[in-house]
RNA sequence: GGGCGGGUAGCUCAGGUGGCUAGAGCGACAGCCUUACAAGCUGUAGGUCACAGGUUCAAGUCCUGUCCCGCCUACCA
């Protein structure tokens, strides 16, 4: 220990301590217990490759807890695992395979599954060491996997659960489709994107008439499925014209002109192209004239023979160029104009989706839904910003069914079953032996579940349903959800409902939406953007624990936080800061041990700086504690780094190192047990450096059942001992006098190494009597002085520098060195002030009003800051007559 | 179109139920290698709390309106 170096180096502290703590079965959660329970199920990284910034944030905010409740006694459980993440894998996969010169479909779907399996094993156990890196004290050994064998049978369970119940169902309808992932997707998986486009004016001309039925559209490539053209039934310009037809141009079709309400007479010509199979009104009015849905996309988005010949096999965008050259030179188009509006991108992997109708399964969530709404208005379940809440209302009332089929390979195939006789359908845990038409041979659905249908059973799946465990009946319903907001209806509400749906109780009690990780200019941090922080060159660059302190310290409650490199500098700052503070403890320890006996401390007690130091650590316990309870994780931050930097360091510390010159170790004592404290409650933020420390500071003393514990992993959380406002007071009157006598010597340019006078002045014999017992001790601690005088009355040495604190003034005589002009200009400003300060307090109290209705305590305080600033006011300018004479 | 969040020091942000003379970190300026820490210490400067009204004895905080910025949501072709 003798030679701790000056500078703190984390690659030298935080490598150890995670298989220390590994080792020692820390992290482990019992599934019966007499503790009480605390659980958190880890949103599941996506096994895309490495941990960005948004997790590094999410899993801190959740190992904060973790470990602060572990410490407070409970049975803790945080259950770790990755997901399989469906289409986004693929997609990575595909682009593997792409460089390697192949393709998933030459690979065929077998061999696709297994390259899919490596790229599991090592991008899982990755992200595994990366999340243990951060210092994640998850419980490694239920480590689960979206794909693994008993999550796979909670989801044919699941599955089979709620079509028995009717919940899930087949049918054709309008989805949203991906042409280049060649699937259908839900609508929360299609991003809006605002583009600049056009409105394409085009006439059709109406049969057996002289007249052009204006249209207006930004898709004119859809006309060559038109089925019919609408007007509103109430439009005059149309009324003549309902039920006669045109003749669609290009396609030489004729089609009907139909009235429908759903046309807008305000917006464009108020003439609407129908096509129903390509957009999801036109499919509605479709439904309600019995349209003939024309589809003209191939699923890969390509033309196909349903369309006019020359028009076959262009891609969609080919073919809008095509169609508008060829209206233009059949003179059909009438105008371009420029139109900004929305276009569904897919969010996987960008591309325009196109609504299209097809045969697809569906979970009807509205039941679900709204036994989530009840169970949330029943208190249940809170969310956390409270907001939140109406936007999971808003939400769940609006919600639509949920296409849960999608036409990939990586996922859970449905467990549904079509004989090869009939074609009935069976849904069922295994392949059925027989139908009821008497075949034996079916075929599995070749489709896969969405992968948020998986992740949505998360928090029971994970625990070993659809047997009854132990874990399940310990944990279940677990305690907190800790996520991003933007998956709060990915994800979030699924759980909710599929909890209800299989569990019959919610999946946890409340639901932490923290903000997203943003730049300096407030935009989300994301790779494609390229103004990501990288978490694993940071923890290089600053170490783990300066980045979680970053990470919790700007984690206030606001949709996106900006998390600058200045404010991970201050977290390294600050881990060195506690390192040397430690490092003067423990080289002090060991000139003075502390006694075995806790009896030689009690002598101290009675110190001041003693009685405050432990009045400040409590009320720091309070406020943090609460802080952490109520997911104010900067709060917390902000407290425990104020204390132990500008308290602790900055004042006590000080007060200890004169202690010591005098060879008085017990505020050396009280100094190792506050650190020791200190070191409980930072350790959920900064897990690995506290570990250090604590092993090497004596950690019985006051906290007698930690001789027990092998690790600061499991020593209890600190308790407040009590508040001393009388130490308090005292010590804050003491300070305003150091700081009075530092800023004269800082603003008068009093050289460090000088020597000065203090004259102090106070009526008040009490307020004397308390200067007298410790100015002089504390005060060679901060200043240089070679007397301190303390009377009721005392005169003002001429050439001396003056400061006042209420009825108390401070003088430092300067003869030689002070410079008057600088001396009454620092006198002025603080009267200037002080007399915009005593208007601002007559002002009130001259209110009648005020003195009769603001509570006695008010009046009674600002009365009390009346008085002194008076006083003071009186002081500032007496001086400031005498210099200027 | 609806809804939400934000506008406080040069920058990034705190300021639960209205009440101490509006705070922190970073940055700026000045002075210090004071025997834990120069990744440090000390001091200083810097804010009509977006704007306009209102409620109140009292408003950064509550209400109304306005202006910006951001986000979520919606089928306007």
């Amino acid at each position: 220990m003798a030679s701790l170096p000056k500078i703190y180096d984390p690659q030298e502290i935080e490598g150890k301590w995670h298989q220390f703590w590994q080792n020692n079965g820390f992290f482990h959660a019992e599934a019966t217990s007499d503790k009480p329970p605390y659980a958190i199920v880890i949103p599941p990284p996506n096994i895309t490759g490495s941990l960005h910034i948004g997790h590094a944030l999410d899993n801190t905010l959740q190992d904060c807890l973790i470990r602060w409740k572990r410490m407070q006694g409970y049975n803790v459980l945080w259950m770790p695992g990755t997901d399989h993440a469906g289409i986004v894998t693929e997609l990575i996969m595909e682009r593997k395979l792409a460089e390697e010169g192949t393709s998933r479909n030459a690979l065929g779907r077998e061999k696709f599954i297994e390259r899919m399996w490596q790229w599991k094993d090592e991008s899982a156990g990755y992200i595994v060491s990366q999340l243990q890196k951060l210092g994640c004290s998850c419980d490694w050994e239920r480590e689960r996997f979206t794909l693994d064998e008993g999550l796979s049978e909670a989801v044919r369970t699941a599955f089979v659960k709620l079509y028995n119940e009717g919940l899930i169902y087949r049918d054709t309808y309008m989805v949203n489709w991906c042409p280049q992932c060649n699937t259908a997707v839900s609508n929360l998986e299609v991003e809006p994107i605002e583009i600049d486009g056009n409105f394409y004016h085009i006439r059709y001309p109406v049969i057996d008439s002289d007249v052009m039925l204006e249209i207006a559209t930004t898709r004119p490539e859809t006309m060559l499925g038109d089925t019919a053209v609408a007007v509103h039934p109430d439009d005059e310009r149309y009324q003549h014209l309902i039920g006669k037809k045109v003749l669609l141009p290009l396609s030489n079709r004729e089609i009907p002109i139909i009235a429908d309400e759903y046309v807008d007479t305000e917006f464009g010509t108020g003439a609407l192209k129908v096509t129903p199979a390509h957009d999801v009104n036109d499919y509605e009015i479709g439904l309600r004239h019995d349209l003939e849905q024309r589809t003209i996309f191939t699923q890969d988005g390509y033309i196909n023979e349903k369309a006019p010949k020359k028009y076959v096999n262009l891609s969609r965008w080919d073919c809008r160029k095509k169609v508008v050259e060829d209206l233009e030179n059949e003179n059909f188009l009438v105008k371009i104009v420029p139109h900004r509006h929305a276009v569904g991108h897919h969010d996987r992997c960008n591309t325009v989706v196109e609504p299209a109708i097809s045969l697809q399964w569906f979970m009807n969530v509205r039941p679900l839904a709204e036994r989530a709404i009840e169970a949330t208005k029943k208190g249940e379940v809170t969310f956390i910003p409270e907001r939140e809440t109406t936007r999971f209302f808003h939400w769940m009332e609006n919600i639509e069914p949920w296409p849960i089929s999608r036409q990939r390979w990586w996922g859970h195939r449905l467990p549904i079953w079509y004989c090869n006789a009939c074609e009935a359908v069976t849904a069922a845990m295994d392949t059925p032996q027989q139908c009821e038409c008497g075949a034996t041979d079916f075929h599995q659905d070749e489709d896969v579940l969405d992968t948020w249908f998986s992740s949505g059973l998360w928090p029971f799946s994970t625990m070993g349903w659809p047997e009854e465990t132990d874990e399940l009946n310990t944990f279940y319903p677990t305690s907190v959800l800790v996520t991003g907001w933007d998956i709060l209806f990915f994800w979030v509400a699924r759980m909710i409902m599929l909890g209800l749906g299989c569990m019959d109780e919610v999946p946890f009690r409340k639901v932490y939406l923290h903000g997203l990780v943003a730049d300096e200019k407030g935009q989300k941090m994301s790779k494609s953007k390229g103004n990501s922080i990288d978490p694993l060159e940071t923890i290089a660059d600053y170490g783990t624990d300066a980045f979680r302190f970053a990470l919790a310290n700007t984690s206030t409650p606001i949709p996106y936080v900006p998390l600058l490199e200045s404010q991970i500098e201050a977290g390294k700052r600050f881990t060195n800061k506690i390192w040397n503070a430690a490092r003067f403890i423990l080289m002090n320890l060991e000139k003075f041990p502390v006694p075995a006996e806790n009896a030689e401390m009690t002598e101290g007690q009675e110190l001041l700086e003693i009685q405050w130091i432990q009045s400040r650590l409590s009320h720091t316990i309070k406020t943090a504690t609460d802080a952490i309870e109520n997911f104010r994780f900067y709060e917390m931050a902000q407290t425990l780094y104020a204390f132990l930097w500008h308290e602790f360091c900055d004042w006590y510390l000080e007060f200890a190192k004169q202690r010591l010159s005098k060879n008085e170790p017990e505020a050396l004592w009280v100094a190792a047990d506050v650190l020791e404290q200190m070191m409980r409650l930072l350790h959920p933020i900064i897990p690995f450096l506290t570990e250090e420390i604590w092993q090497q500071l004596p950690h019985g003393g006051n906290n007698p059942t930690a001789n027990d514990n092998a690790s600061v992993t499991v020593a209890p959380w600190p308790e407040p001992i009590g508040e001393n406002p009388t130490a308090e007071a005292t010590m804050t009157n003491i300070m305003e006098v150091i700081e009075n006598i530092r800023s004269i010597r800082g603003e008068l340019n009093v050289p460090i190494g000088a020597s000065v006078e203090v004259h102090i002045q106070s009526p008040n014999t009490e307020d004397r009597k308390r200067l007298e017992t410790y100015l002089e001790q504390y005060l060679p601690a901060f200043t240089r002085v070679s007397n301190i005088t303390i009377a009721e009355s005392l005169p003002k040495p001429s050439a001396s520098a003056e400061a006042v604190i209420g009825d108390l003034a401070i003088y430092i005589p300067l003869a030689g060195v002070i410079d008057f002009e600088a001396e009454k200009a620092r006198l002025t400003k603080r009267y200037d002030q002080t007399v915009k300060d005593v208007a601002a307090a007559q002002k009130t109290l001259e209110n009648p009003n005020f003195i009769e209705r603001a509570p006695e305590k008010v009046v009674a305080q600002k009365r009390e800051l009346l008085e002194r600033l008076l006083v003071e006011q009186e002081k500032l300018a007496r001086s400031l007559t005498m210099l200027s004479s």
